[in-house]
DNA sequence: AGTAGAATGAAGAGTGAG
DNA sequence: CTCACTCTTCATTCTACT
């Protein structure tokens, strides 16, 4: 009865339309594959036991403190095999739990016997995909996104736990997670690693030890010149009143302390610093477009340790179709990597963004880079056409559009069928014309 | 016309007391 | 279990300028 229940879960026209064929035989081996991976992620383990063996082999300090944080929250997900609890209105809508801690399958440092599943044969490569978007998006949305990619686990991560800034998103992919390493050298994992020099104006009551996700938009100067006036007619320190204030703002902006009571944004070659991109990779363009174009972007070293099993698996290189590029994270992390990028047919909207990669790519590639500017407008036919003339694409990386996801959006979160984000059908569209294109070859 | 800066909450999950 | 409370969030729209 489980199986009958699973399979009027599962539907299967996600299946239809891609075109492809699903008789019976294969929805069932899709099933049982996921339920696999499903017992392996979170189902059948108890966080306890996902924990610890995602933990074995860091230092004792860290993973004791990381365990007794999840200690906390072990019973809320624990003491049942249910992955699914029941909503407020009744109806048993999908809902897909955030693991907590927020680490993937594995983390850097990790060494021994990985977590291990096993892919239905629609997910399997060739190509290999990438896909990632925010972790916390509205209810329903990650379950929708998983029944489209091949019901293949996400892997939420965290970018907290590499380094010094959090980002908490999600990753559905079909490489494998053995054998994972990092990248070198590794970052900083604090704020006071990153930025030692703001030791001297940081105050004893302002506790973070990390930056909170990294946004579009930072905040205005009658910002920093309220938490300014607040503190300088205080004392020292100042009331809890005070202090609770700038805290908060501090927390939501991802103020730094650049003199006295004076908290100020970080500037774009921070940031860029800290998402893991070489220095002044966006310089040259206006302010507000390099902060959007950067609180957009992947985590270089996150991205780059899921990454990383390709160096071994392709060393005379890559051909790659990136989806909505940006400035280039993906392909960021494959340099860092030492993947040698035969040919790239990168897909981005935004002109600034593609000035960004090609002169990145001008500098560092000796590769082919084709930019193309709307995912709207690549269709079989091109696509095809690309398979042939590249012998077929090793990777096809993309995050698709968070607008109407993030929490961030005050007007449009409109969810998986808002205006910018239902754009993550398009990168289905296209993995299925480039999987269906090889398949011919 | 075009740009940079400033103003604009809610959704959702975690937490802890009762 | 409920319920009040805390915390975080790949942003859009409006306004005041050049």
């Amino acid at each position: 009865c489980e199986t009958w229940a699973f399979l009027k879960m599962k539907q299967t026209w996600p299946l239809r339309y891609a075109g492809v064929d699903a008789d019976l035989s294969v929805l069932v081996d899709s099933i049982s594959a996921s339920q696999v991976t499903e017992v392996c992620h979170s189902r059948n383990l108890s966080d306890h036991q996902v924990t610890a063996r995602c933990f074995d082999s860091f230092g004792g300090k860290k993973r004791a403190r990381l365990i007794e944080e999840s200690k906390k929250k072990r019973k809320r997900y624990g003491g049942g095999a249910q992955g699914k609890r029941p909503s407020s209105d009744g109806s048993d809508e999908e809902s897909m739990p955030l693991p907590n801690p927020m680490v993937g399958f594995n983390l850097p440092g990790y060494r021994g016997p990985s977590m291990t599943r096993v892919l239905p044969e629609l997910a399997t490569g060739p190509p290999y995909f990438y896909y990632e978007n925010v972790a916390r998006a509205p209810k329903g949305v990650w379950a929708k996104i998983t029944r489209f990619l091949f019901d293949i686990q996400p892997e939420f991560v965290d970018s907290l736990h590499l380094c010094a800034a959090a980002r908490k998103r999600g990753y559905i992919h079909n490489l494998p997670t053995e054998n994972r390493s990092p990248l070198l050298p590794l970052p900083p994992k604090t704020i006071f690693e990153a930025f030692p020099h703001y030791k001297k104006w940081w105050p004893s009551w302002d506790q973070r030890t990390h930056f909170n996700c990294l946004q579009t938009c930072t905040a205005s100067a009658p910002v920093t010149e309220r938490i300014q006036q607040k503190l300088s007619s205080s004392g020292n320190p100042p009331p809890q009143s005070v202090q609770k204030y700038v805290r908060h703002q501090c927390s939501k902006w991802n103020l730094v302390w650049v003199g006295k009571d004076k908290a100020a944004p970080l500037e774009p070659h921070e940031m860029e610093y800290l998402l893991g991109f070489p220095k002044d990779h966006t310089r040259g363009f206006g302010k507000t477009q390099r902060y959007k174009s950067l609180g957009n972007s992947f985590q270089v070293d996150t991205v780059a340790y899921h990454l990383s099993v390709l160096r071994d698996m392709f060393p005379n290189g890559i051909t790659v179709l990136s989806l909505f590029t940006g400035i280039g994270g993906g392909e960021v992390a494959l340099h860092k990597l030492g993947i040698h990028m035969r040919a790239v047919v990168s897909i981005e909207i935004c002109k600034a963004n593609r000035k960004i990669l090609r002169s990145w790519w001008d500098q560092t590639q000796t590769g082919t880079l084709i930019e193309i500017d709307d995912v709207k407008s690549l269709k079989d036919d091109e696509i095809a056409s690309y398979v042939h003339r590249f012998g077929g694409f090793d990777l096809v990386i993309g995050g698709s559009p968070c607008n109407n996801l993030a929490g961030s959006n005050r007007h449009h979160r409109d969810g998986l069928e808002g205006e910018h984000s239902s754009l993550f059908y398009d990168y289905f569209r296209i993995l299925n014309s480039v999987k269906s294109a090889m398949a011919n070859m």
